[in-house]
DNA sequence: CCTATTTCAGTCAAACTGATATGC
DNA sequence: CGCATATCAGTTGGACTGAAATAG
């Protein structure tokens, strides 16, 4: 008997699901790499907003990067735990908690990076170069006119 | 002070963050819809197969969405309370559950899909018609070229 | 006996909610 | 007092695991 492995066309023809399904792998093959380092890919995320924007109170960190206040909460404390950020008090609004990546932290990011881009050019190898850089102007314009929802 | 809404650029300059990201959203918005009818993704991905290809065993129907069999199994049981599947013990081999889409189950697909290329409209109206079909094509080659994991 | 199919119960991390403590 | 920030505990739906029941 034929397997079954064809993904059902009347699925396929929707570019939504070809971006939902390609996205969710990128994502998987990404977080499976960090997880062999015990992170996971908010460490990433708030290492990149740390290093592009410098410092940040805890409360921009979470906004910038759409994550709930309560979740960033753990990951700066992991992040801190492994002295790859720096945490301290405002003295001006003792409320707030600025966290600063440490020189090793920016390190950390770097390797990241390269993994990241390890993935990327696994999952593109179909495309040539310029259909890459073709594929990342248009999801950069689909991306820039899409209102960010608390979910994205 | 200004608010940091921007997104770190050693995110934005990765492909597959975008690809997360807007199939993230993309995900979201339609699941949104559909629980407005009480239904999830997989209710119609399972529409979908049965009506592309025909009558499955429900283990057909985990291989060919990728889904885990004891995932299925409650998808499957739902679309059956509400008519929208007929399910049969296959006389051959009576391990097997063959399940079929009713007349009202494709009729309720229709309406999924449109819902979908509503979605699809909205997240890719700042795209030419031309670049679209660019972006689905560039999008079904990498999918294609992509192994699925278990987990895609 | 071993394998295949279905099903149920439980685990697990992620995203979100609610409540609390602290400081403005 | 109201509001903002950080933190903790609990909930919720999704994806996965393990084991049982039935059939080949």
């Amino acid at each position: 008997m034929n397997e079954p492995t064809a993904v059902p066309p009347s699925l396929l023809d929707l570019s939504t699901y070809l971006l939902s399904r390609t996205g969710k792998t990128a994502r998987a093959r990404l977080a499976e790499r960090l997880a062999d380092r015990g992170l996971r890919l908010w460490h990433m995320a708030v290492l990149a907003a740390l290093t592009d924007f410098g410092p940040h109170v805890q409360r921009d960190l979470a906004v910038r990067l759409s994550v709930d206040p309560s979740d960033i909460a753990k990951v700066v404390d992991e992040l801190a735990a492994a002295g790859r950020v720096d945490r301290s008090r405002d003295a001006a609004d003792r409320r707030r908690i600025r966290v600063t990546a440490t020189d090793t932290g920016r390190a950390l990011l770097r390797e990241l990076q390269d993994e990241a881009e390890a993935v990327q050019a696994e999952l593109l190898a179909p495309l040539s170069r310029a259909e890459r850089t073709q594929l990342h102007g248009l999801l950069r314009r689909v991306f820039d006119g899409t209102p960010s929802g608390p979910d994205d």
